[in-house]
DNA sequence: ATACTTACGACTAACTTACGAGTATTTAGT
DNA sequence: ACTAAATACTCGTAAGTTAGTCGTAAGTAT
């Protein structure tokens, strides 16, 4: 059922992956054209009917859906994670521009989730350290409780979330810091919950 | 029944998520119209009729209830696994009776992880140290490189797996340690392969 | 009255699919 | 080594489908 790979296919396969772990969602047929560099929406469609034939990529949801093309699932133990960049206390988070990777366990890789490293001691009242790299799953909202990468007034934090009524309550996990409180005045924004943090070996 | 969400409507559910967290109600139509840049109200209802009609979204009370959008799929960011026991250097792996759980990150959360927890400080080579916790995938076999926790002769050991050609080689993270090497005589058999580890905060 | 939800029709942009006709590259047979 | 045949890949275009958009007006609860 599982015709071998040209090397060509491969490279098809492995953008798709690519783009999806990247920007979230698979990529369009014009997409994968300009990536690829084709002249033609029907070279696409020739790789994705194939493809599908043979075993090695699926669709979800029926025909006609639309970014929704998804690699058949191998599980291998560890794949990567895009590095998005760098986050420092009281600095917006700083964007690397070619895209690195970093392994991390497989069940970690969704397309919500990317790599930050720390820069600096600042995060040290969360027992992070310079160089640590977290796990973060990108998302608007968190419950209360979690471990938010958030954007107050345009810089960069990591603190544990509390919502109340009125005003949202951000503590860092070192009880000798401050909590900080947010007002409705306040530009406030979570980037993503943390959901794990981890040191190079 | 659960249609695969497409970006746009994965942010509007993000949206209701995070005004129902900060504000403690859902938000009104024209809130999400205005928080969304939508200039129409017709397009709010179309995501909300949507979303409901695919089951990602629920209502609280009837028709033309107010402020009664709720997310049906909540995706946690954290679930409980199971903490089979302790594993010490030089000993079987000591088994728990009374199963205990431990919080990890959702997407650990898998039929064929479990967590063990590092008794004794025999580990060290390895960076892991006396109470830290190990999440483990079961599996019988590896790839090269992979820390796997294994047992040699009935005795559980933590190491990187190389496979030679006809002898296997077991290394510990920190070179000052010993290479161990398998040979065929040897009763070697792989428990699972460590995906994480973390310590309790 | 005020603050909301619901319904409708028409429209566009983004995207997938189908088709027909090719050109390269690998494989198999003599 | 030469040739036939299959396989892998490419092109352009047109048609079809779906997600998302708009504005307005009418209905409903407090």
């Amino acid at each position: 059922m599982q015709k071998p790979l040209s090397t060509k296919q491969q490279q098809f396969l492995d953008l798709i992956q690519r783009h999806a772990l990247t920007y979230g969602q698979s990529p369009s047929y014009a997409e994968i054209m300009s990536a690829l560099r084709f002249s033609s929406l029907g070279t696409v469609n020739w790789y994705v009917k194939t493809l599908i034939k043979n075993g090695h990529l699926n669709r979800t949801g029926g025909p006609n859906s639309k970014r929704a093309l998804t690699l058949t699932e191998k599980h291998p133990a560890s794949a990567r994670l895009p590095l998005l960049g760098f986050i420092a206390a009281g600095t917006p988070i700083e964007a690397l521009e070619n895209a690195e990777s970093v392994e991390v366990p497989a069940p970690l890789v969704h397309p919500d989730n990317f790599v930050l490293k720390i820069k600096g001691n600042s995060m040290i009242d969360d027992h992070i350290e310079d160089g640590d790299y977290i796990i973060v799953r990108k998302t608007q909202s968190a419950e209360p409780g979690q471990s938010i990468v958030a954007l107050i007034n345009g810089e960069a934090t990591l603190k544990r979330y509390y919502p109340q009524n009125h005003k949202i309550e951000l503590h860092p996990r070192n009880p000798d810091y401050p909590i900080i409180h947010i007002n409705e005045t306040d530009d406030f924004q979570i980037n993503g919950i943390v959901l794990y943090s981890f040191r190079e070996y």
